[in-house]
DNA sequence: GACGTCATGTAATCGGTTACATGATTAA
DNA sequence: TTAATCATGTAACCGATTACATGACGTC
């Protein structure tokens, strides 16, 4: 029984205590959503899978007229989910289209990277600051290792930022040094 | 005529100088990869897509009696180059299961967090090492915004790395004390 | 009555990977 | 002659997103 990522997630967050699809839905969605984001069509299909796998059990628990499923981990899926954190990651692929834009920026004229630097620094400010916004000392606020995660988002965005910020100074700085020797693009 | 990324992946490429599919794969698995990688599935159907929306023209240069296609951008397909640089970039999903690992370490045990910090710390320490073997020096090295990007992968993973060791060693300090006043789990 | 939220689900589609097939050329 | 590399391609599959549907509850 291979398990996606996706599934360990889930597992992840029943250990943290039990809920429903649409509470695992809006716990991703305020926490792992900045690196790793999952779906309502990823979310209630794999639950049933992980049931079926017994690594997870459902109980009707209705609130009123309304219908809901609160599922938590079997020891089995507790077993899971510890063999899953203890075992070597292999997925490291990542997506970053904003660096590619900084790859590819020659092909944007003499002012290309430092463009693309400055925008990429905009976007890593703004996920800082939305990352600080999540209230540390609030209750329901993250403590432990979820705390670490968030504070680790915190410090990668500030380093890229602080380093495209650099970066476009001194690429501006002999783009300058150039232009006045006479050497710049037209 | 909306263009997948990867379109806009071999669109950049084209851009550096004409190419084949085979070349295209070959300069993405030793560059881009790393934050945007791309296989043939994706890259021969996708250049006749572009070859279809005249971005992109192919000729036919045999080698011998190695059939080739070389690829070169046309004119409209440079100018769709540059407006995708130029226009704000709208895809940041990430995906980093060393961090996911780190969110729910506390799942793992007392020493789960430490034990996730030093893992993710080997993989970007590593992901760093293989990014200097890059040889910024000899022909073909990156140069210009290429190198660029390569500049920020290495310090990106330094940074990461020194992070997690710093933050794994604070743990570790906290635990002990905790441990001498008998406050440790079993 | 309308809107927001709680709650569960699915069908269509998409971007991408994997695995495979084919065949020529070059170097050991 | 064998292996590596050049070169092009496709079919099956997979994980995930999007868009939609359904319906109950609370509150303005």
């Amino acid at each position: 029984m291979e398990l996606t990522v996706t599934g360990r997630v889930i597992l992840g967050m029943l250990g943290f205590e039990p809920m429903s699809g649409y509470q695992i839905k809006r716990f991703v969605d305020r926490s792992t959503r900045f690196f790793w984001a999952a779906s309502y069509g990823q979310i209630y299909p794999e639950l049933r899978r992980l049931a079926a796998a017994r690594l997870i059990v459902g109980t009707d628990e209705a609130r009123g007229g309304r219908r809901r499923t609160i599922y938590r981990l079997t020891p089995a899926g507790r077993r899971a989910l510890r063999r899953w954190l203890a075992a070597p990651t292999e997925i490291h692929q990542t997506r970053d289209e904003s660096l590619l834009k900084v790859f590819f920026s020659d092909s944007a004229g003499s002012r290309g990277t430092v463009d693309a630097l400055e925008a990429k620094r905009a976007h890593h400010l703004q996920v800082a600051a939305r990352l600080r916004e999540i209230e540390p000392h609030a209750a329901g606020a993250p403590q432990g290792s979820p705390l670490t995660a968030l504070r680790f988002g915190i410090a990668l965005n500030d380093f890229i930022a602080e380093w495209c910020e650099q970066e476009a100074a001194e690429l501006r700085g002999t783009d300058e040094s150039t232009a006045r020797i006479g050497l710049s693009e037209a």
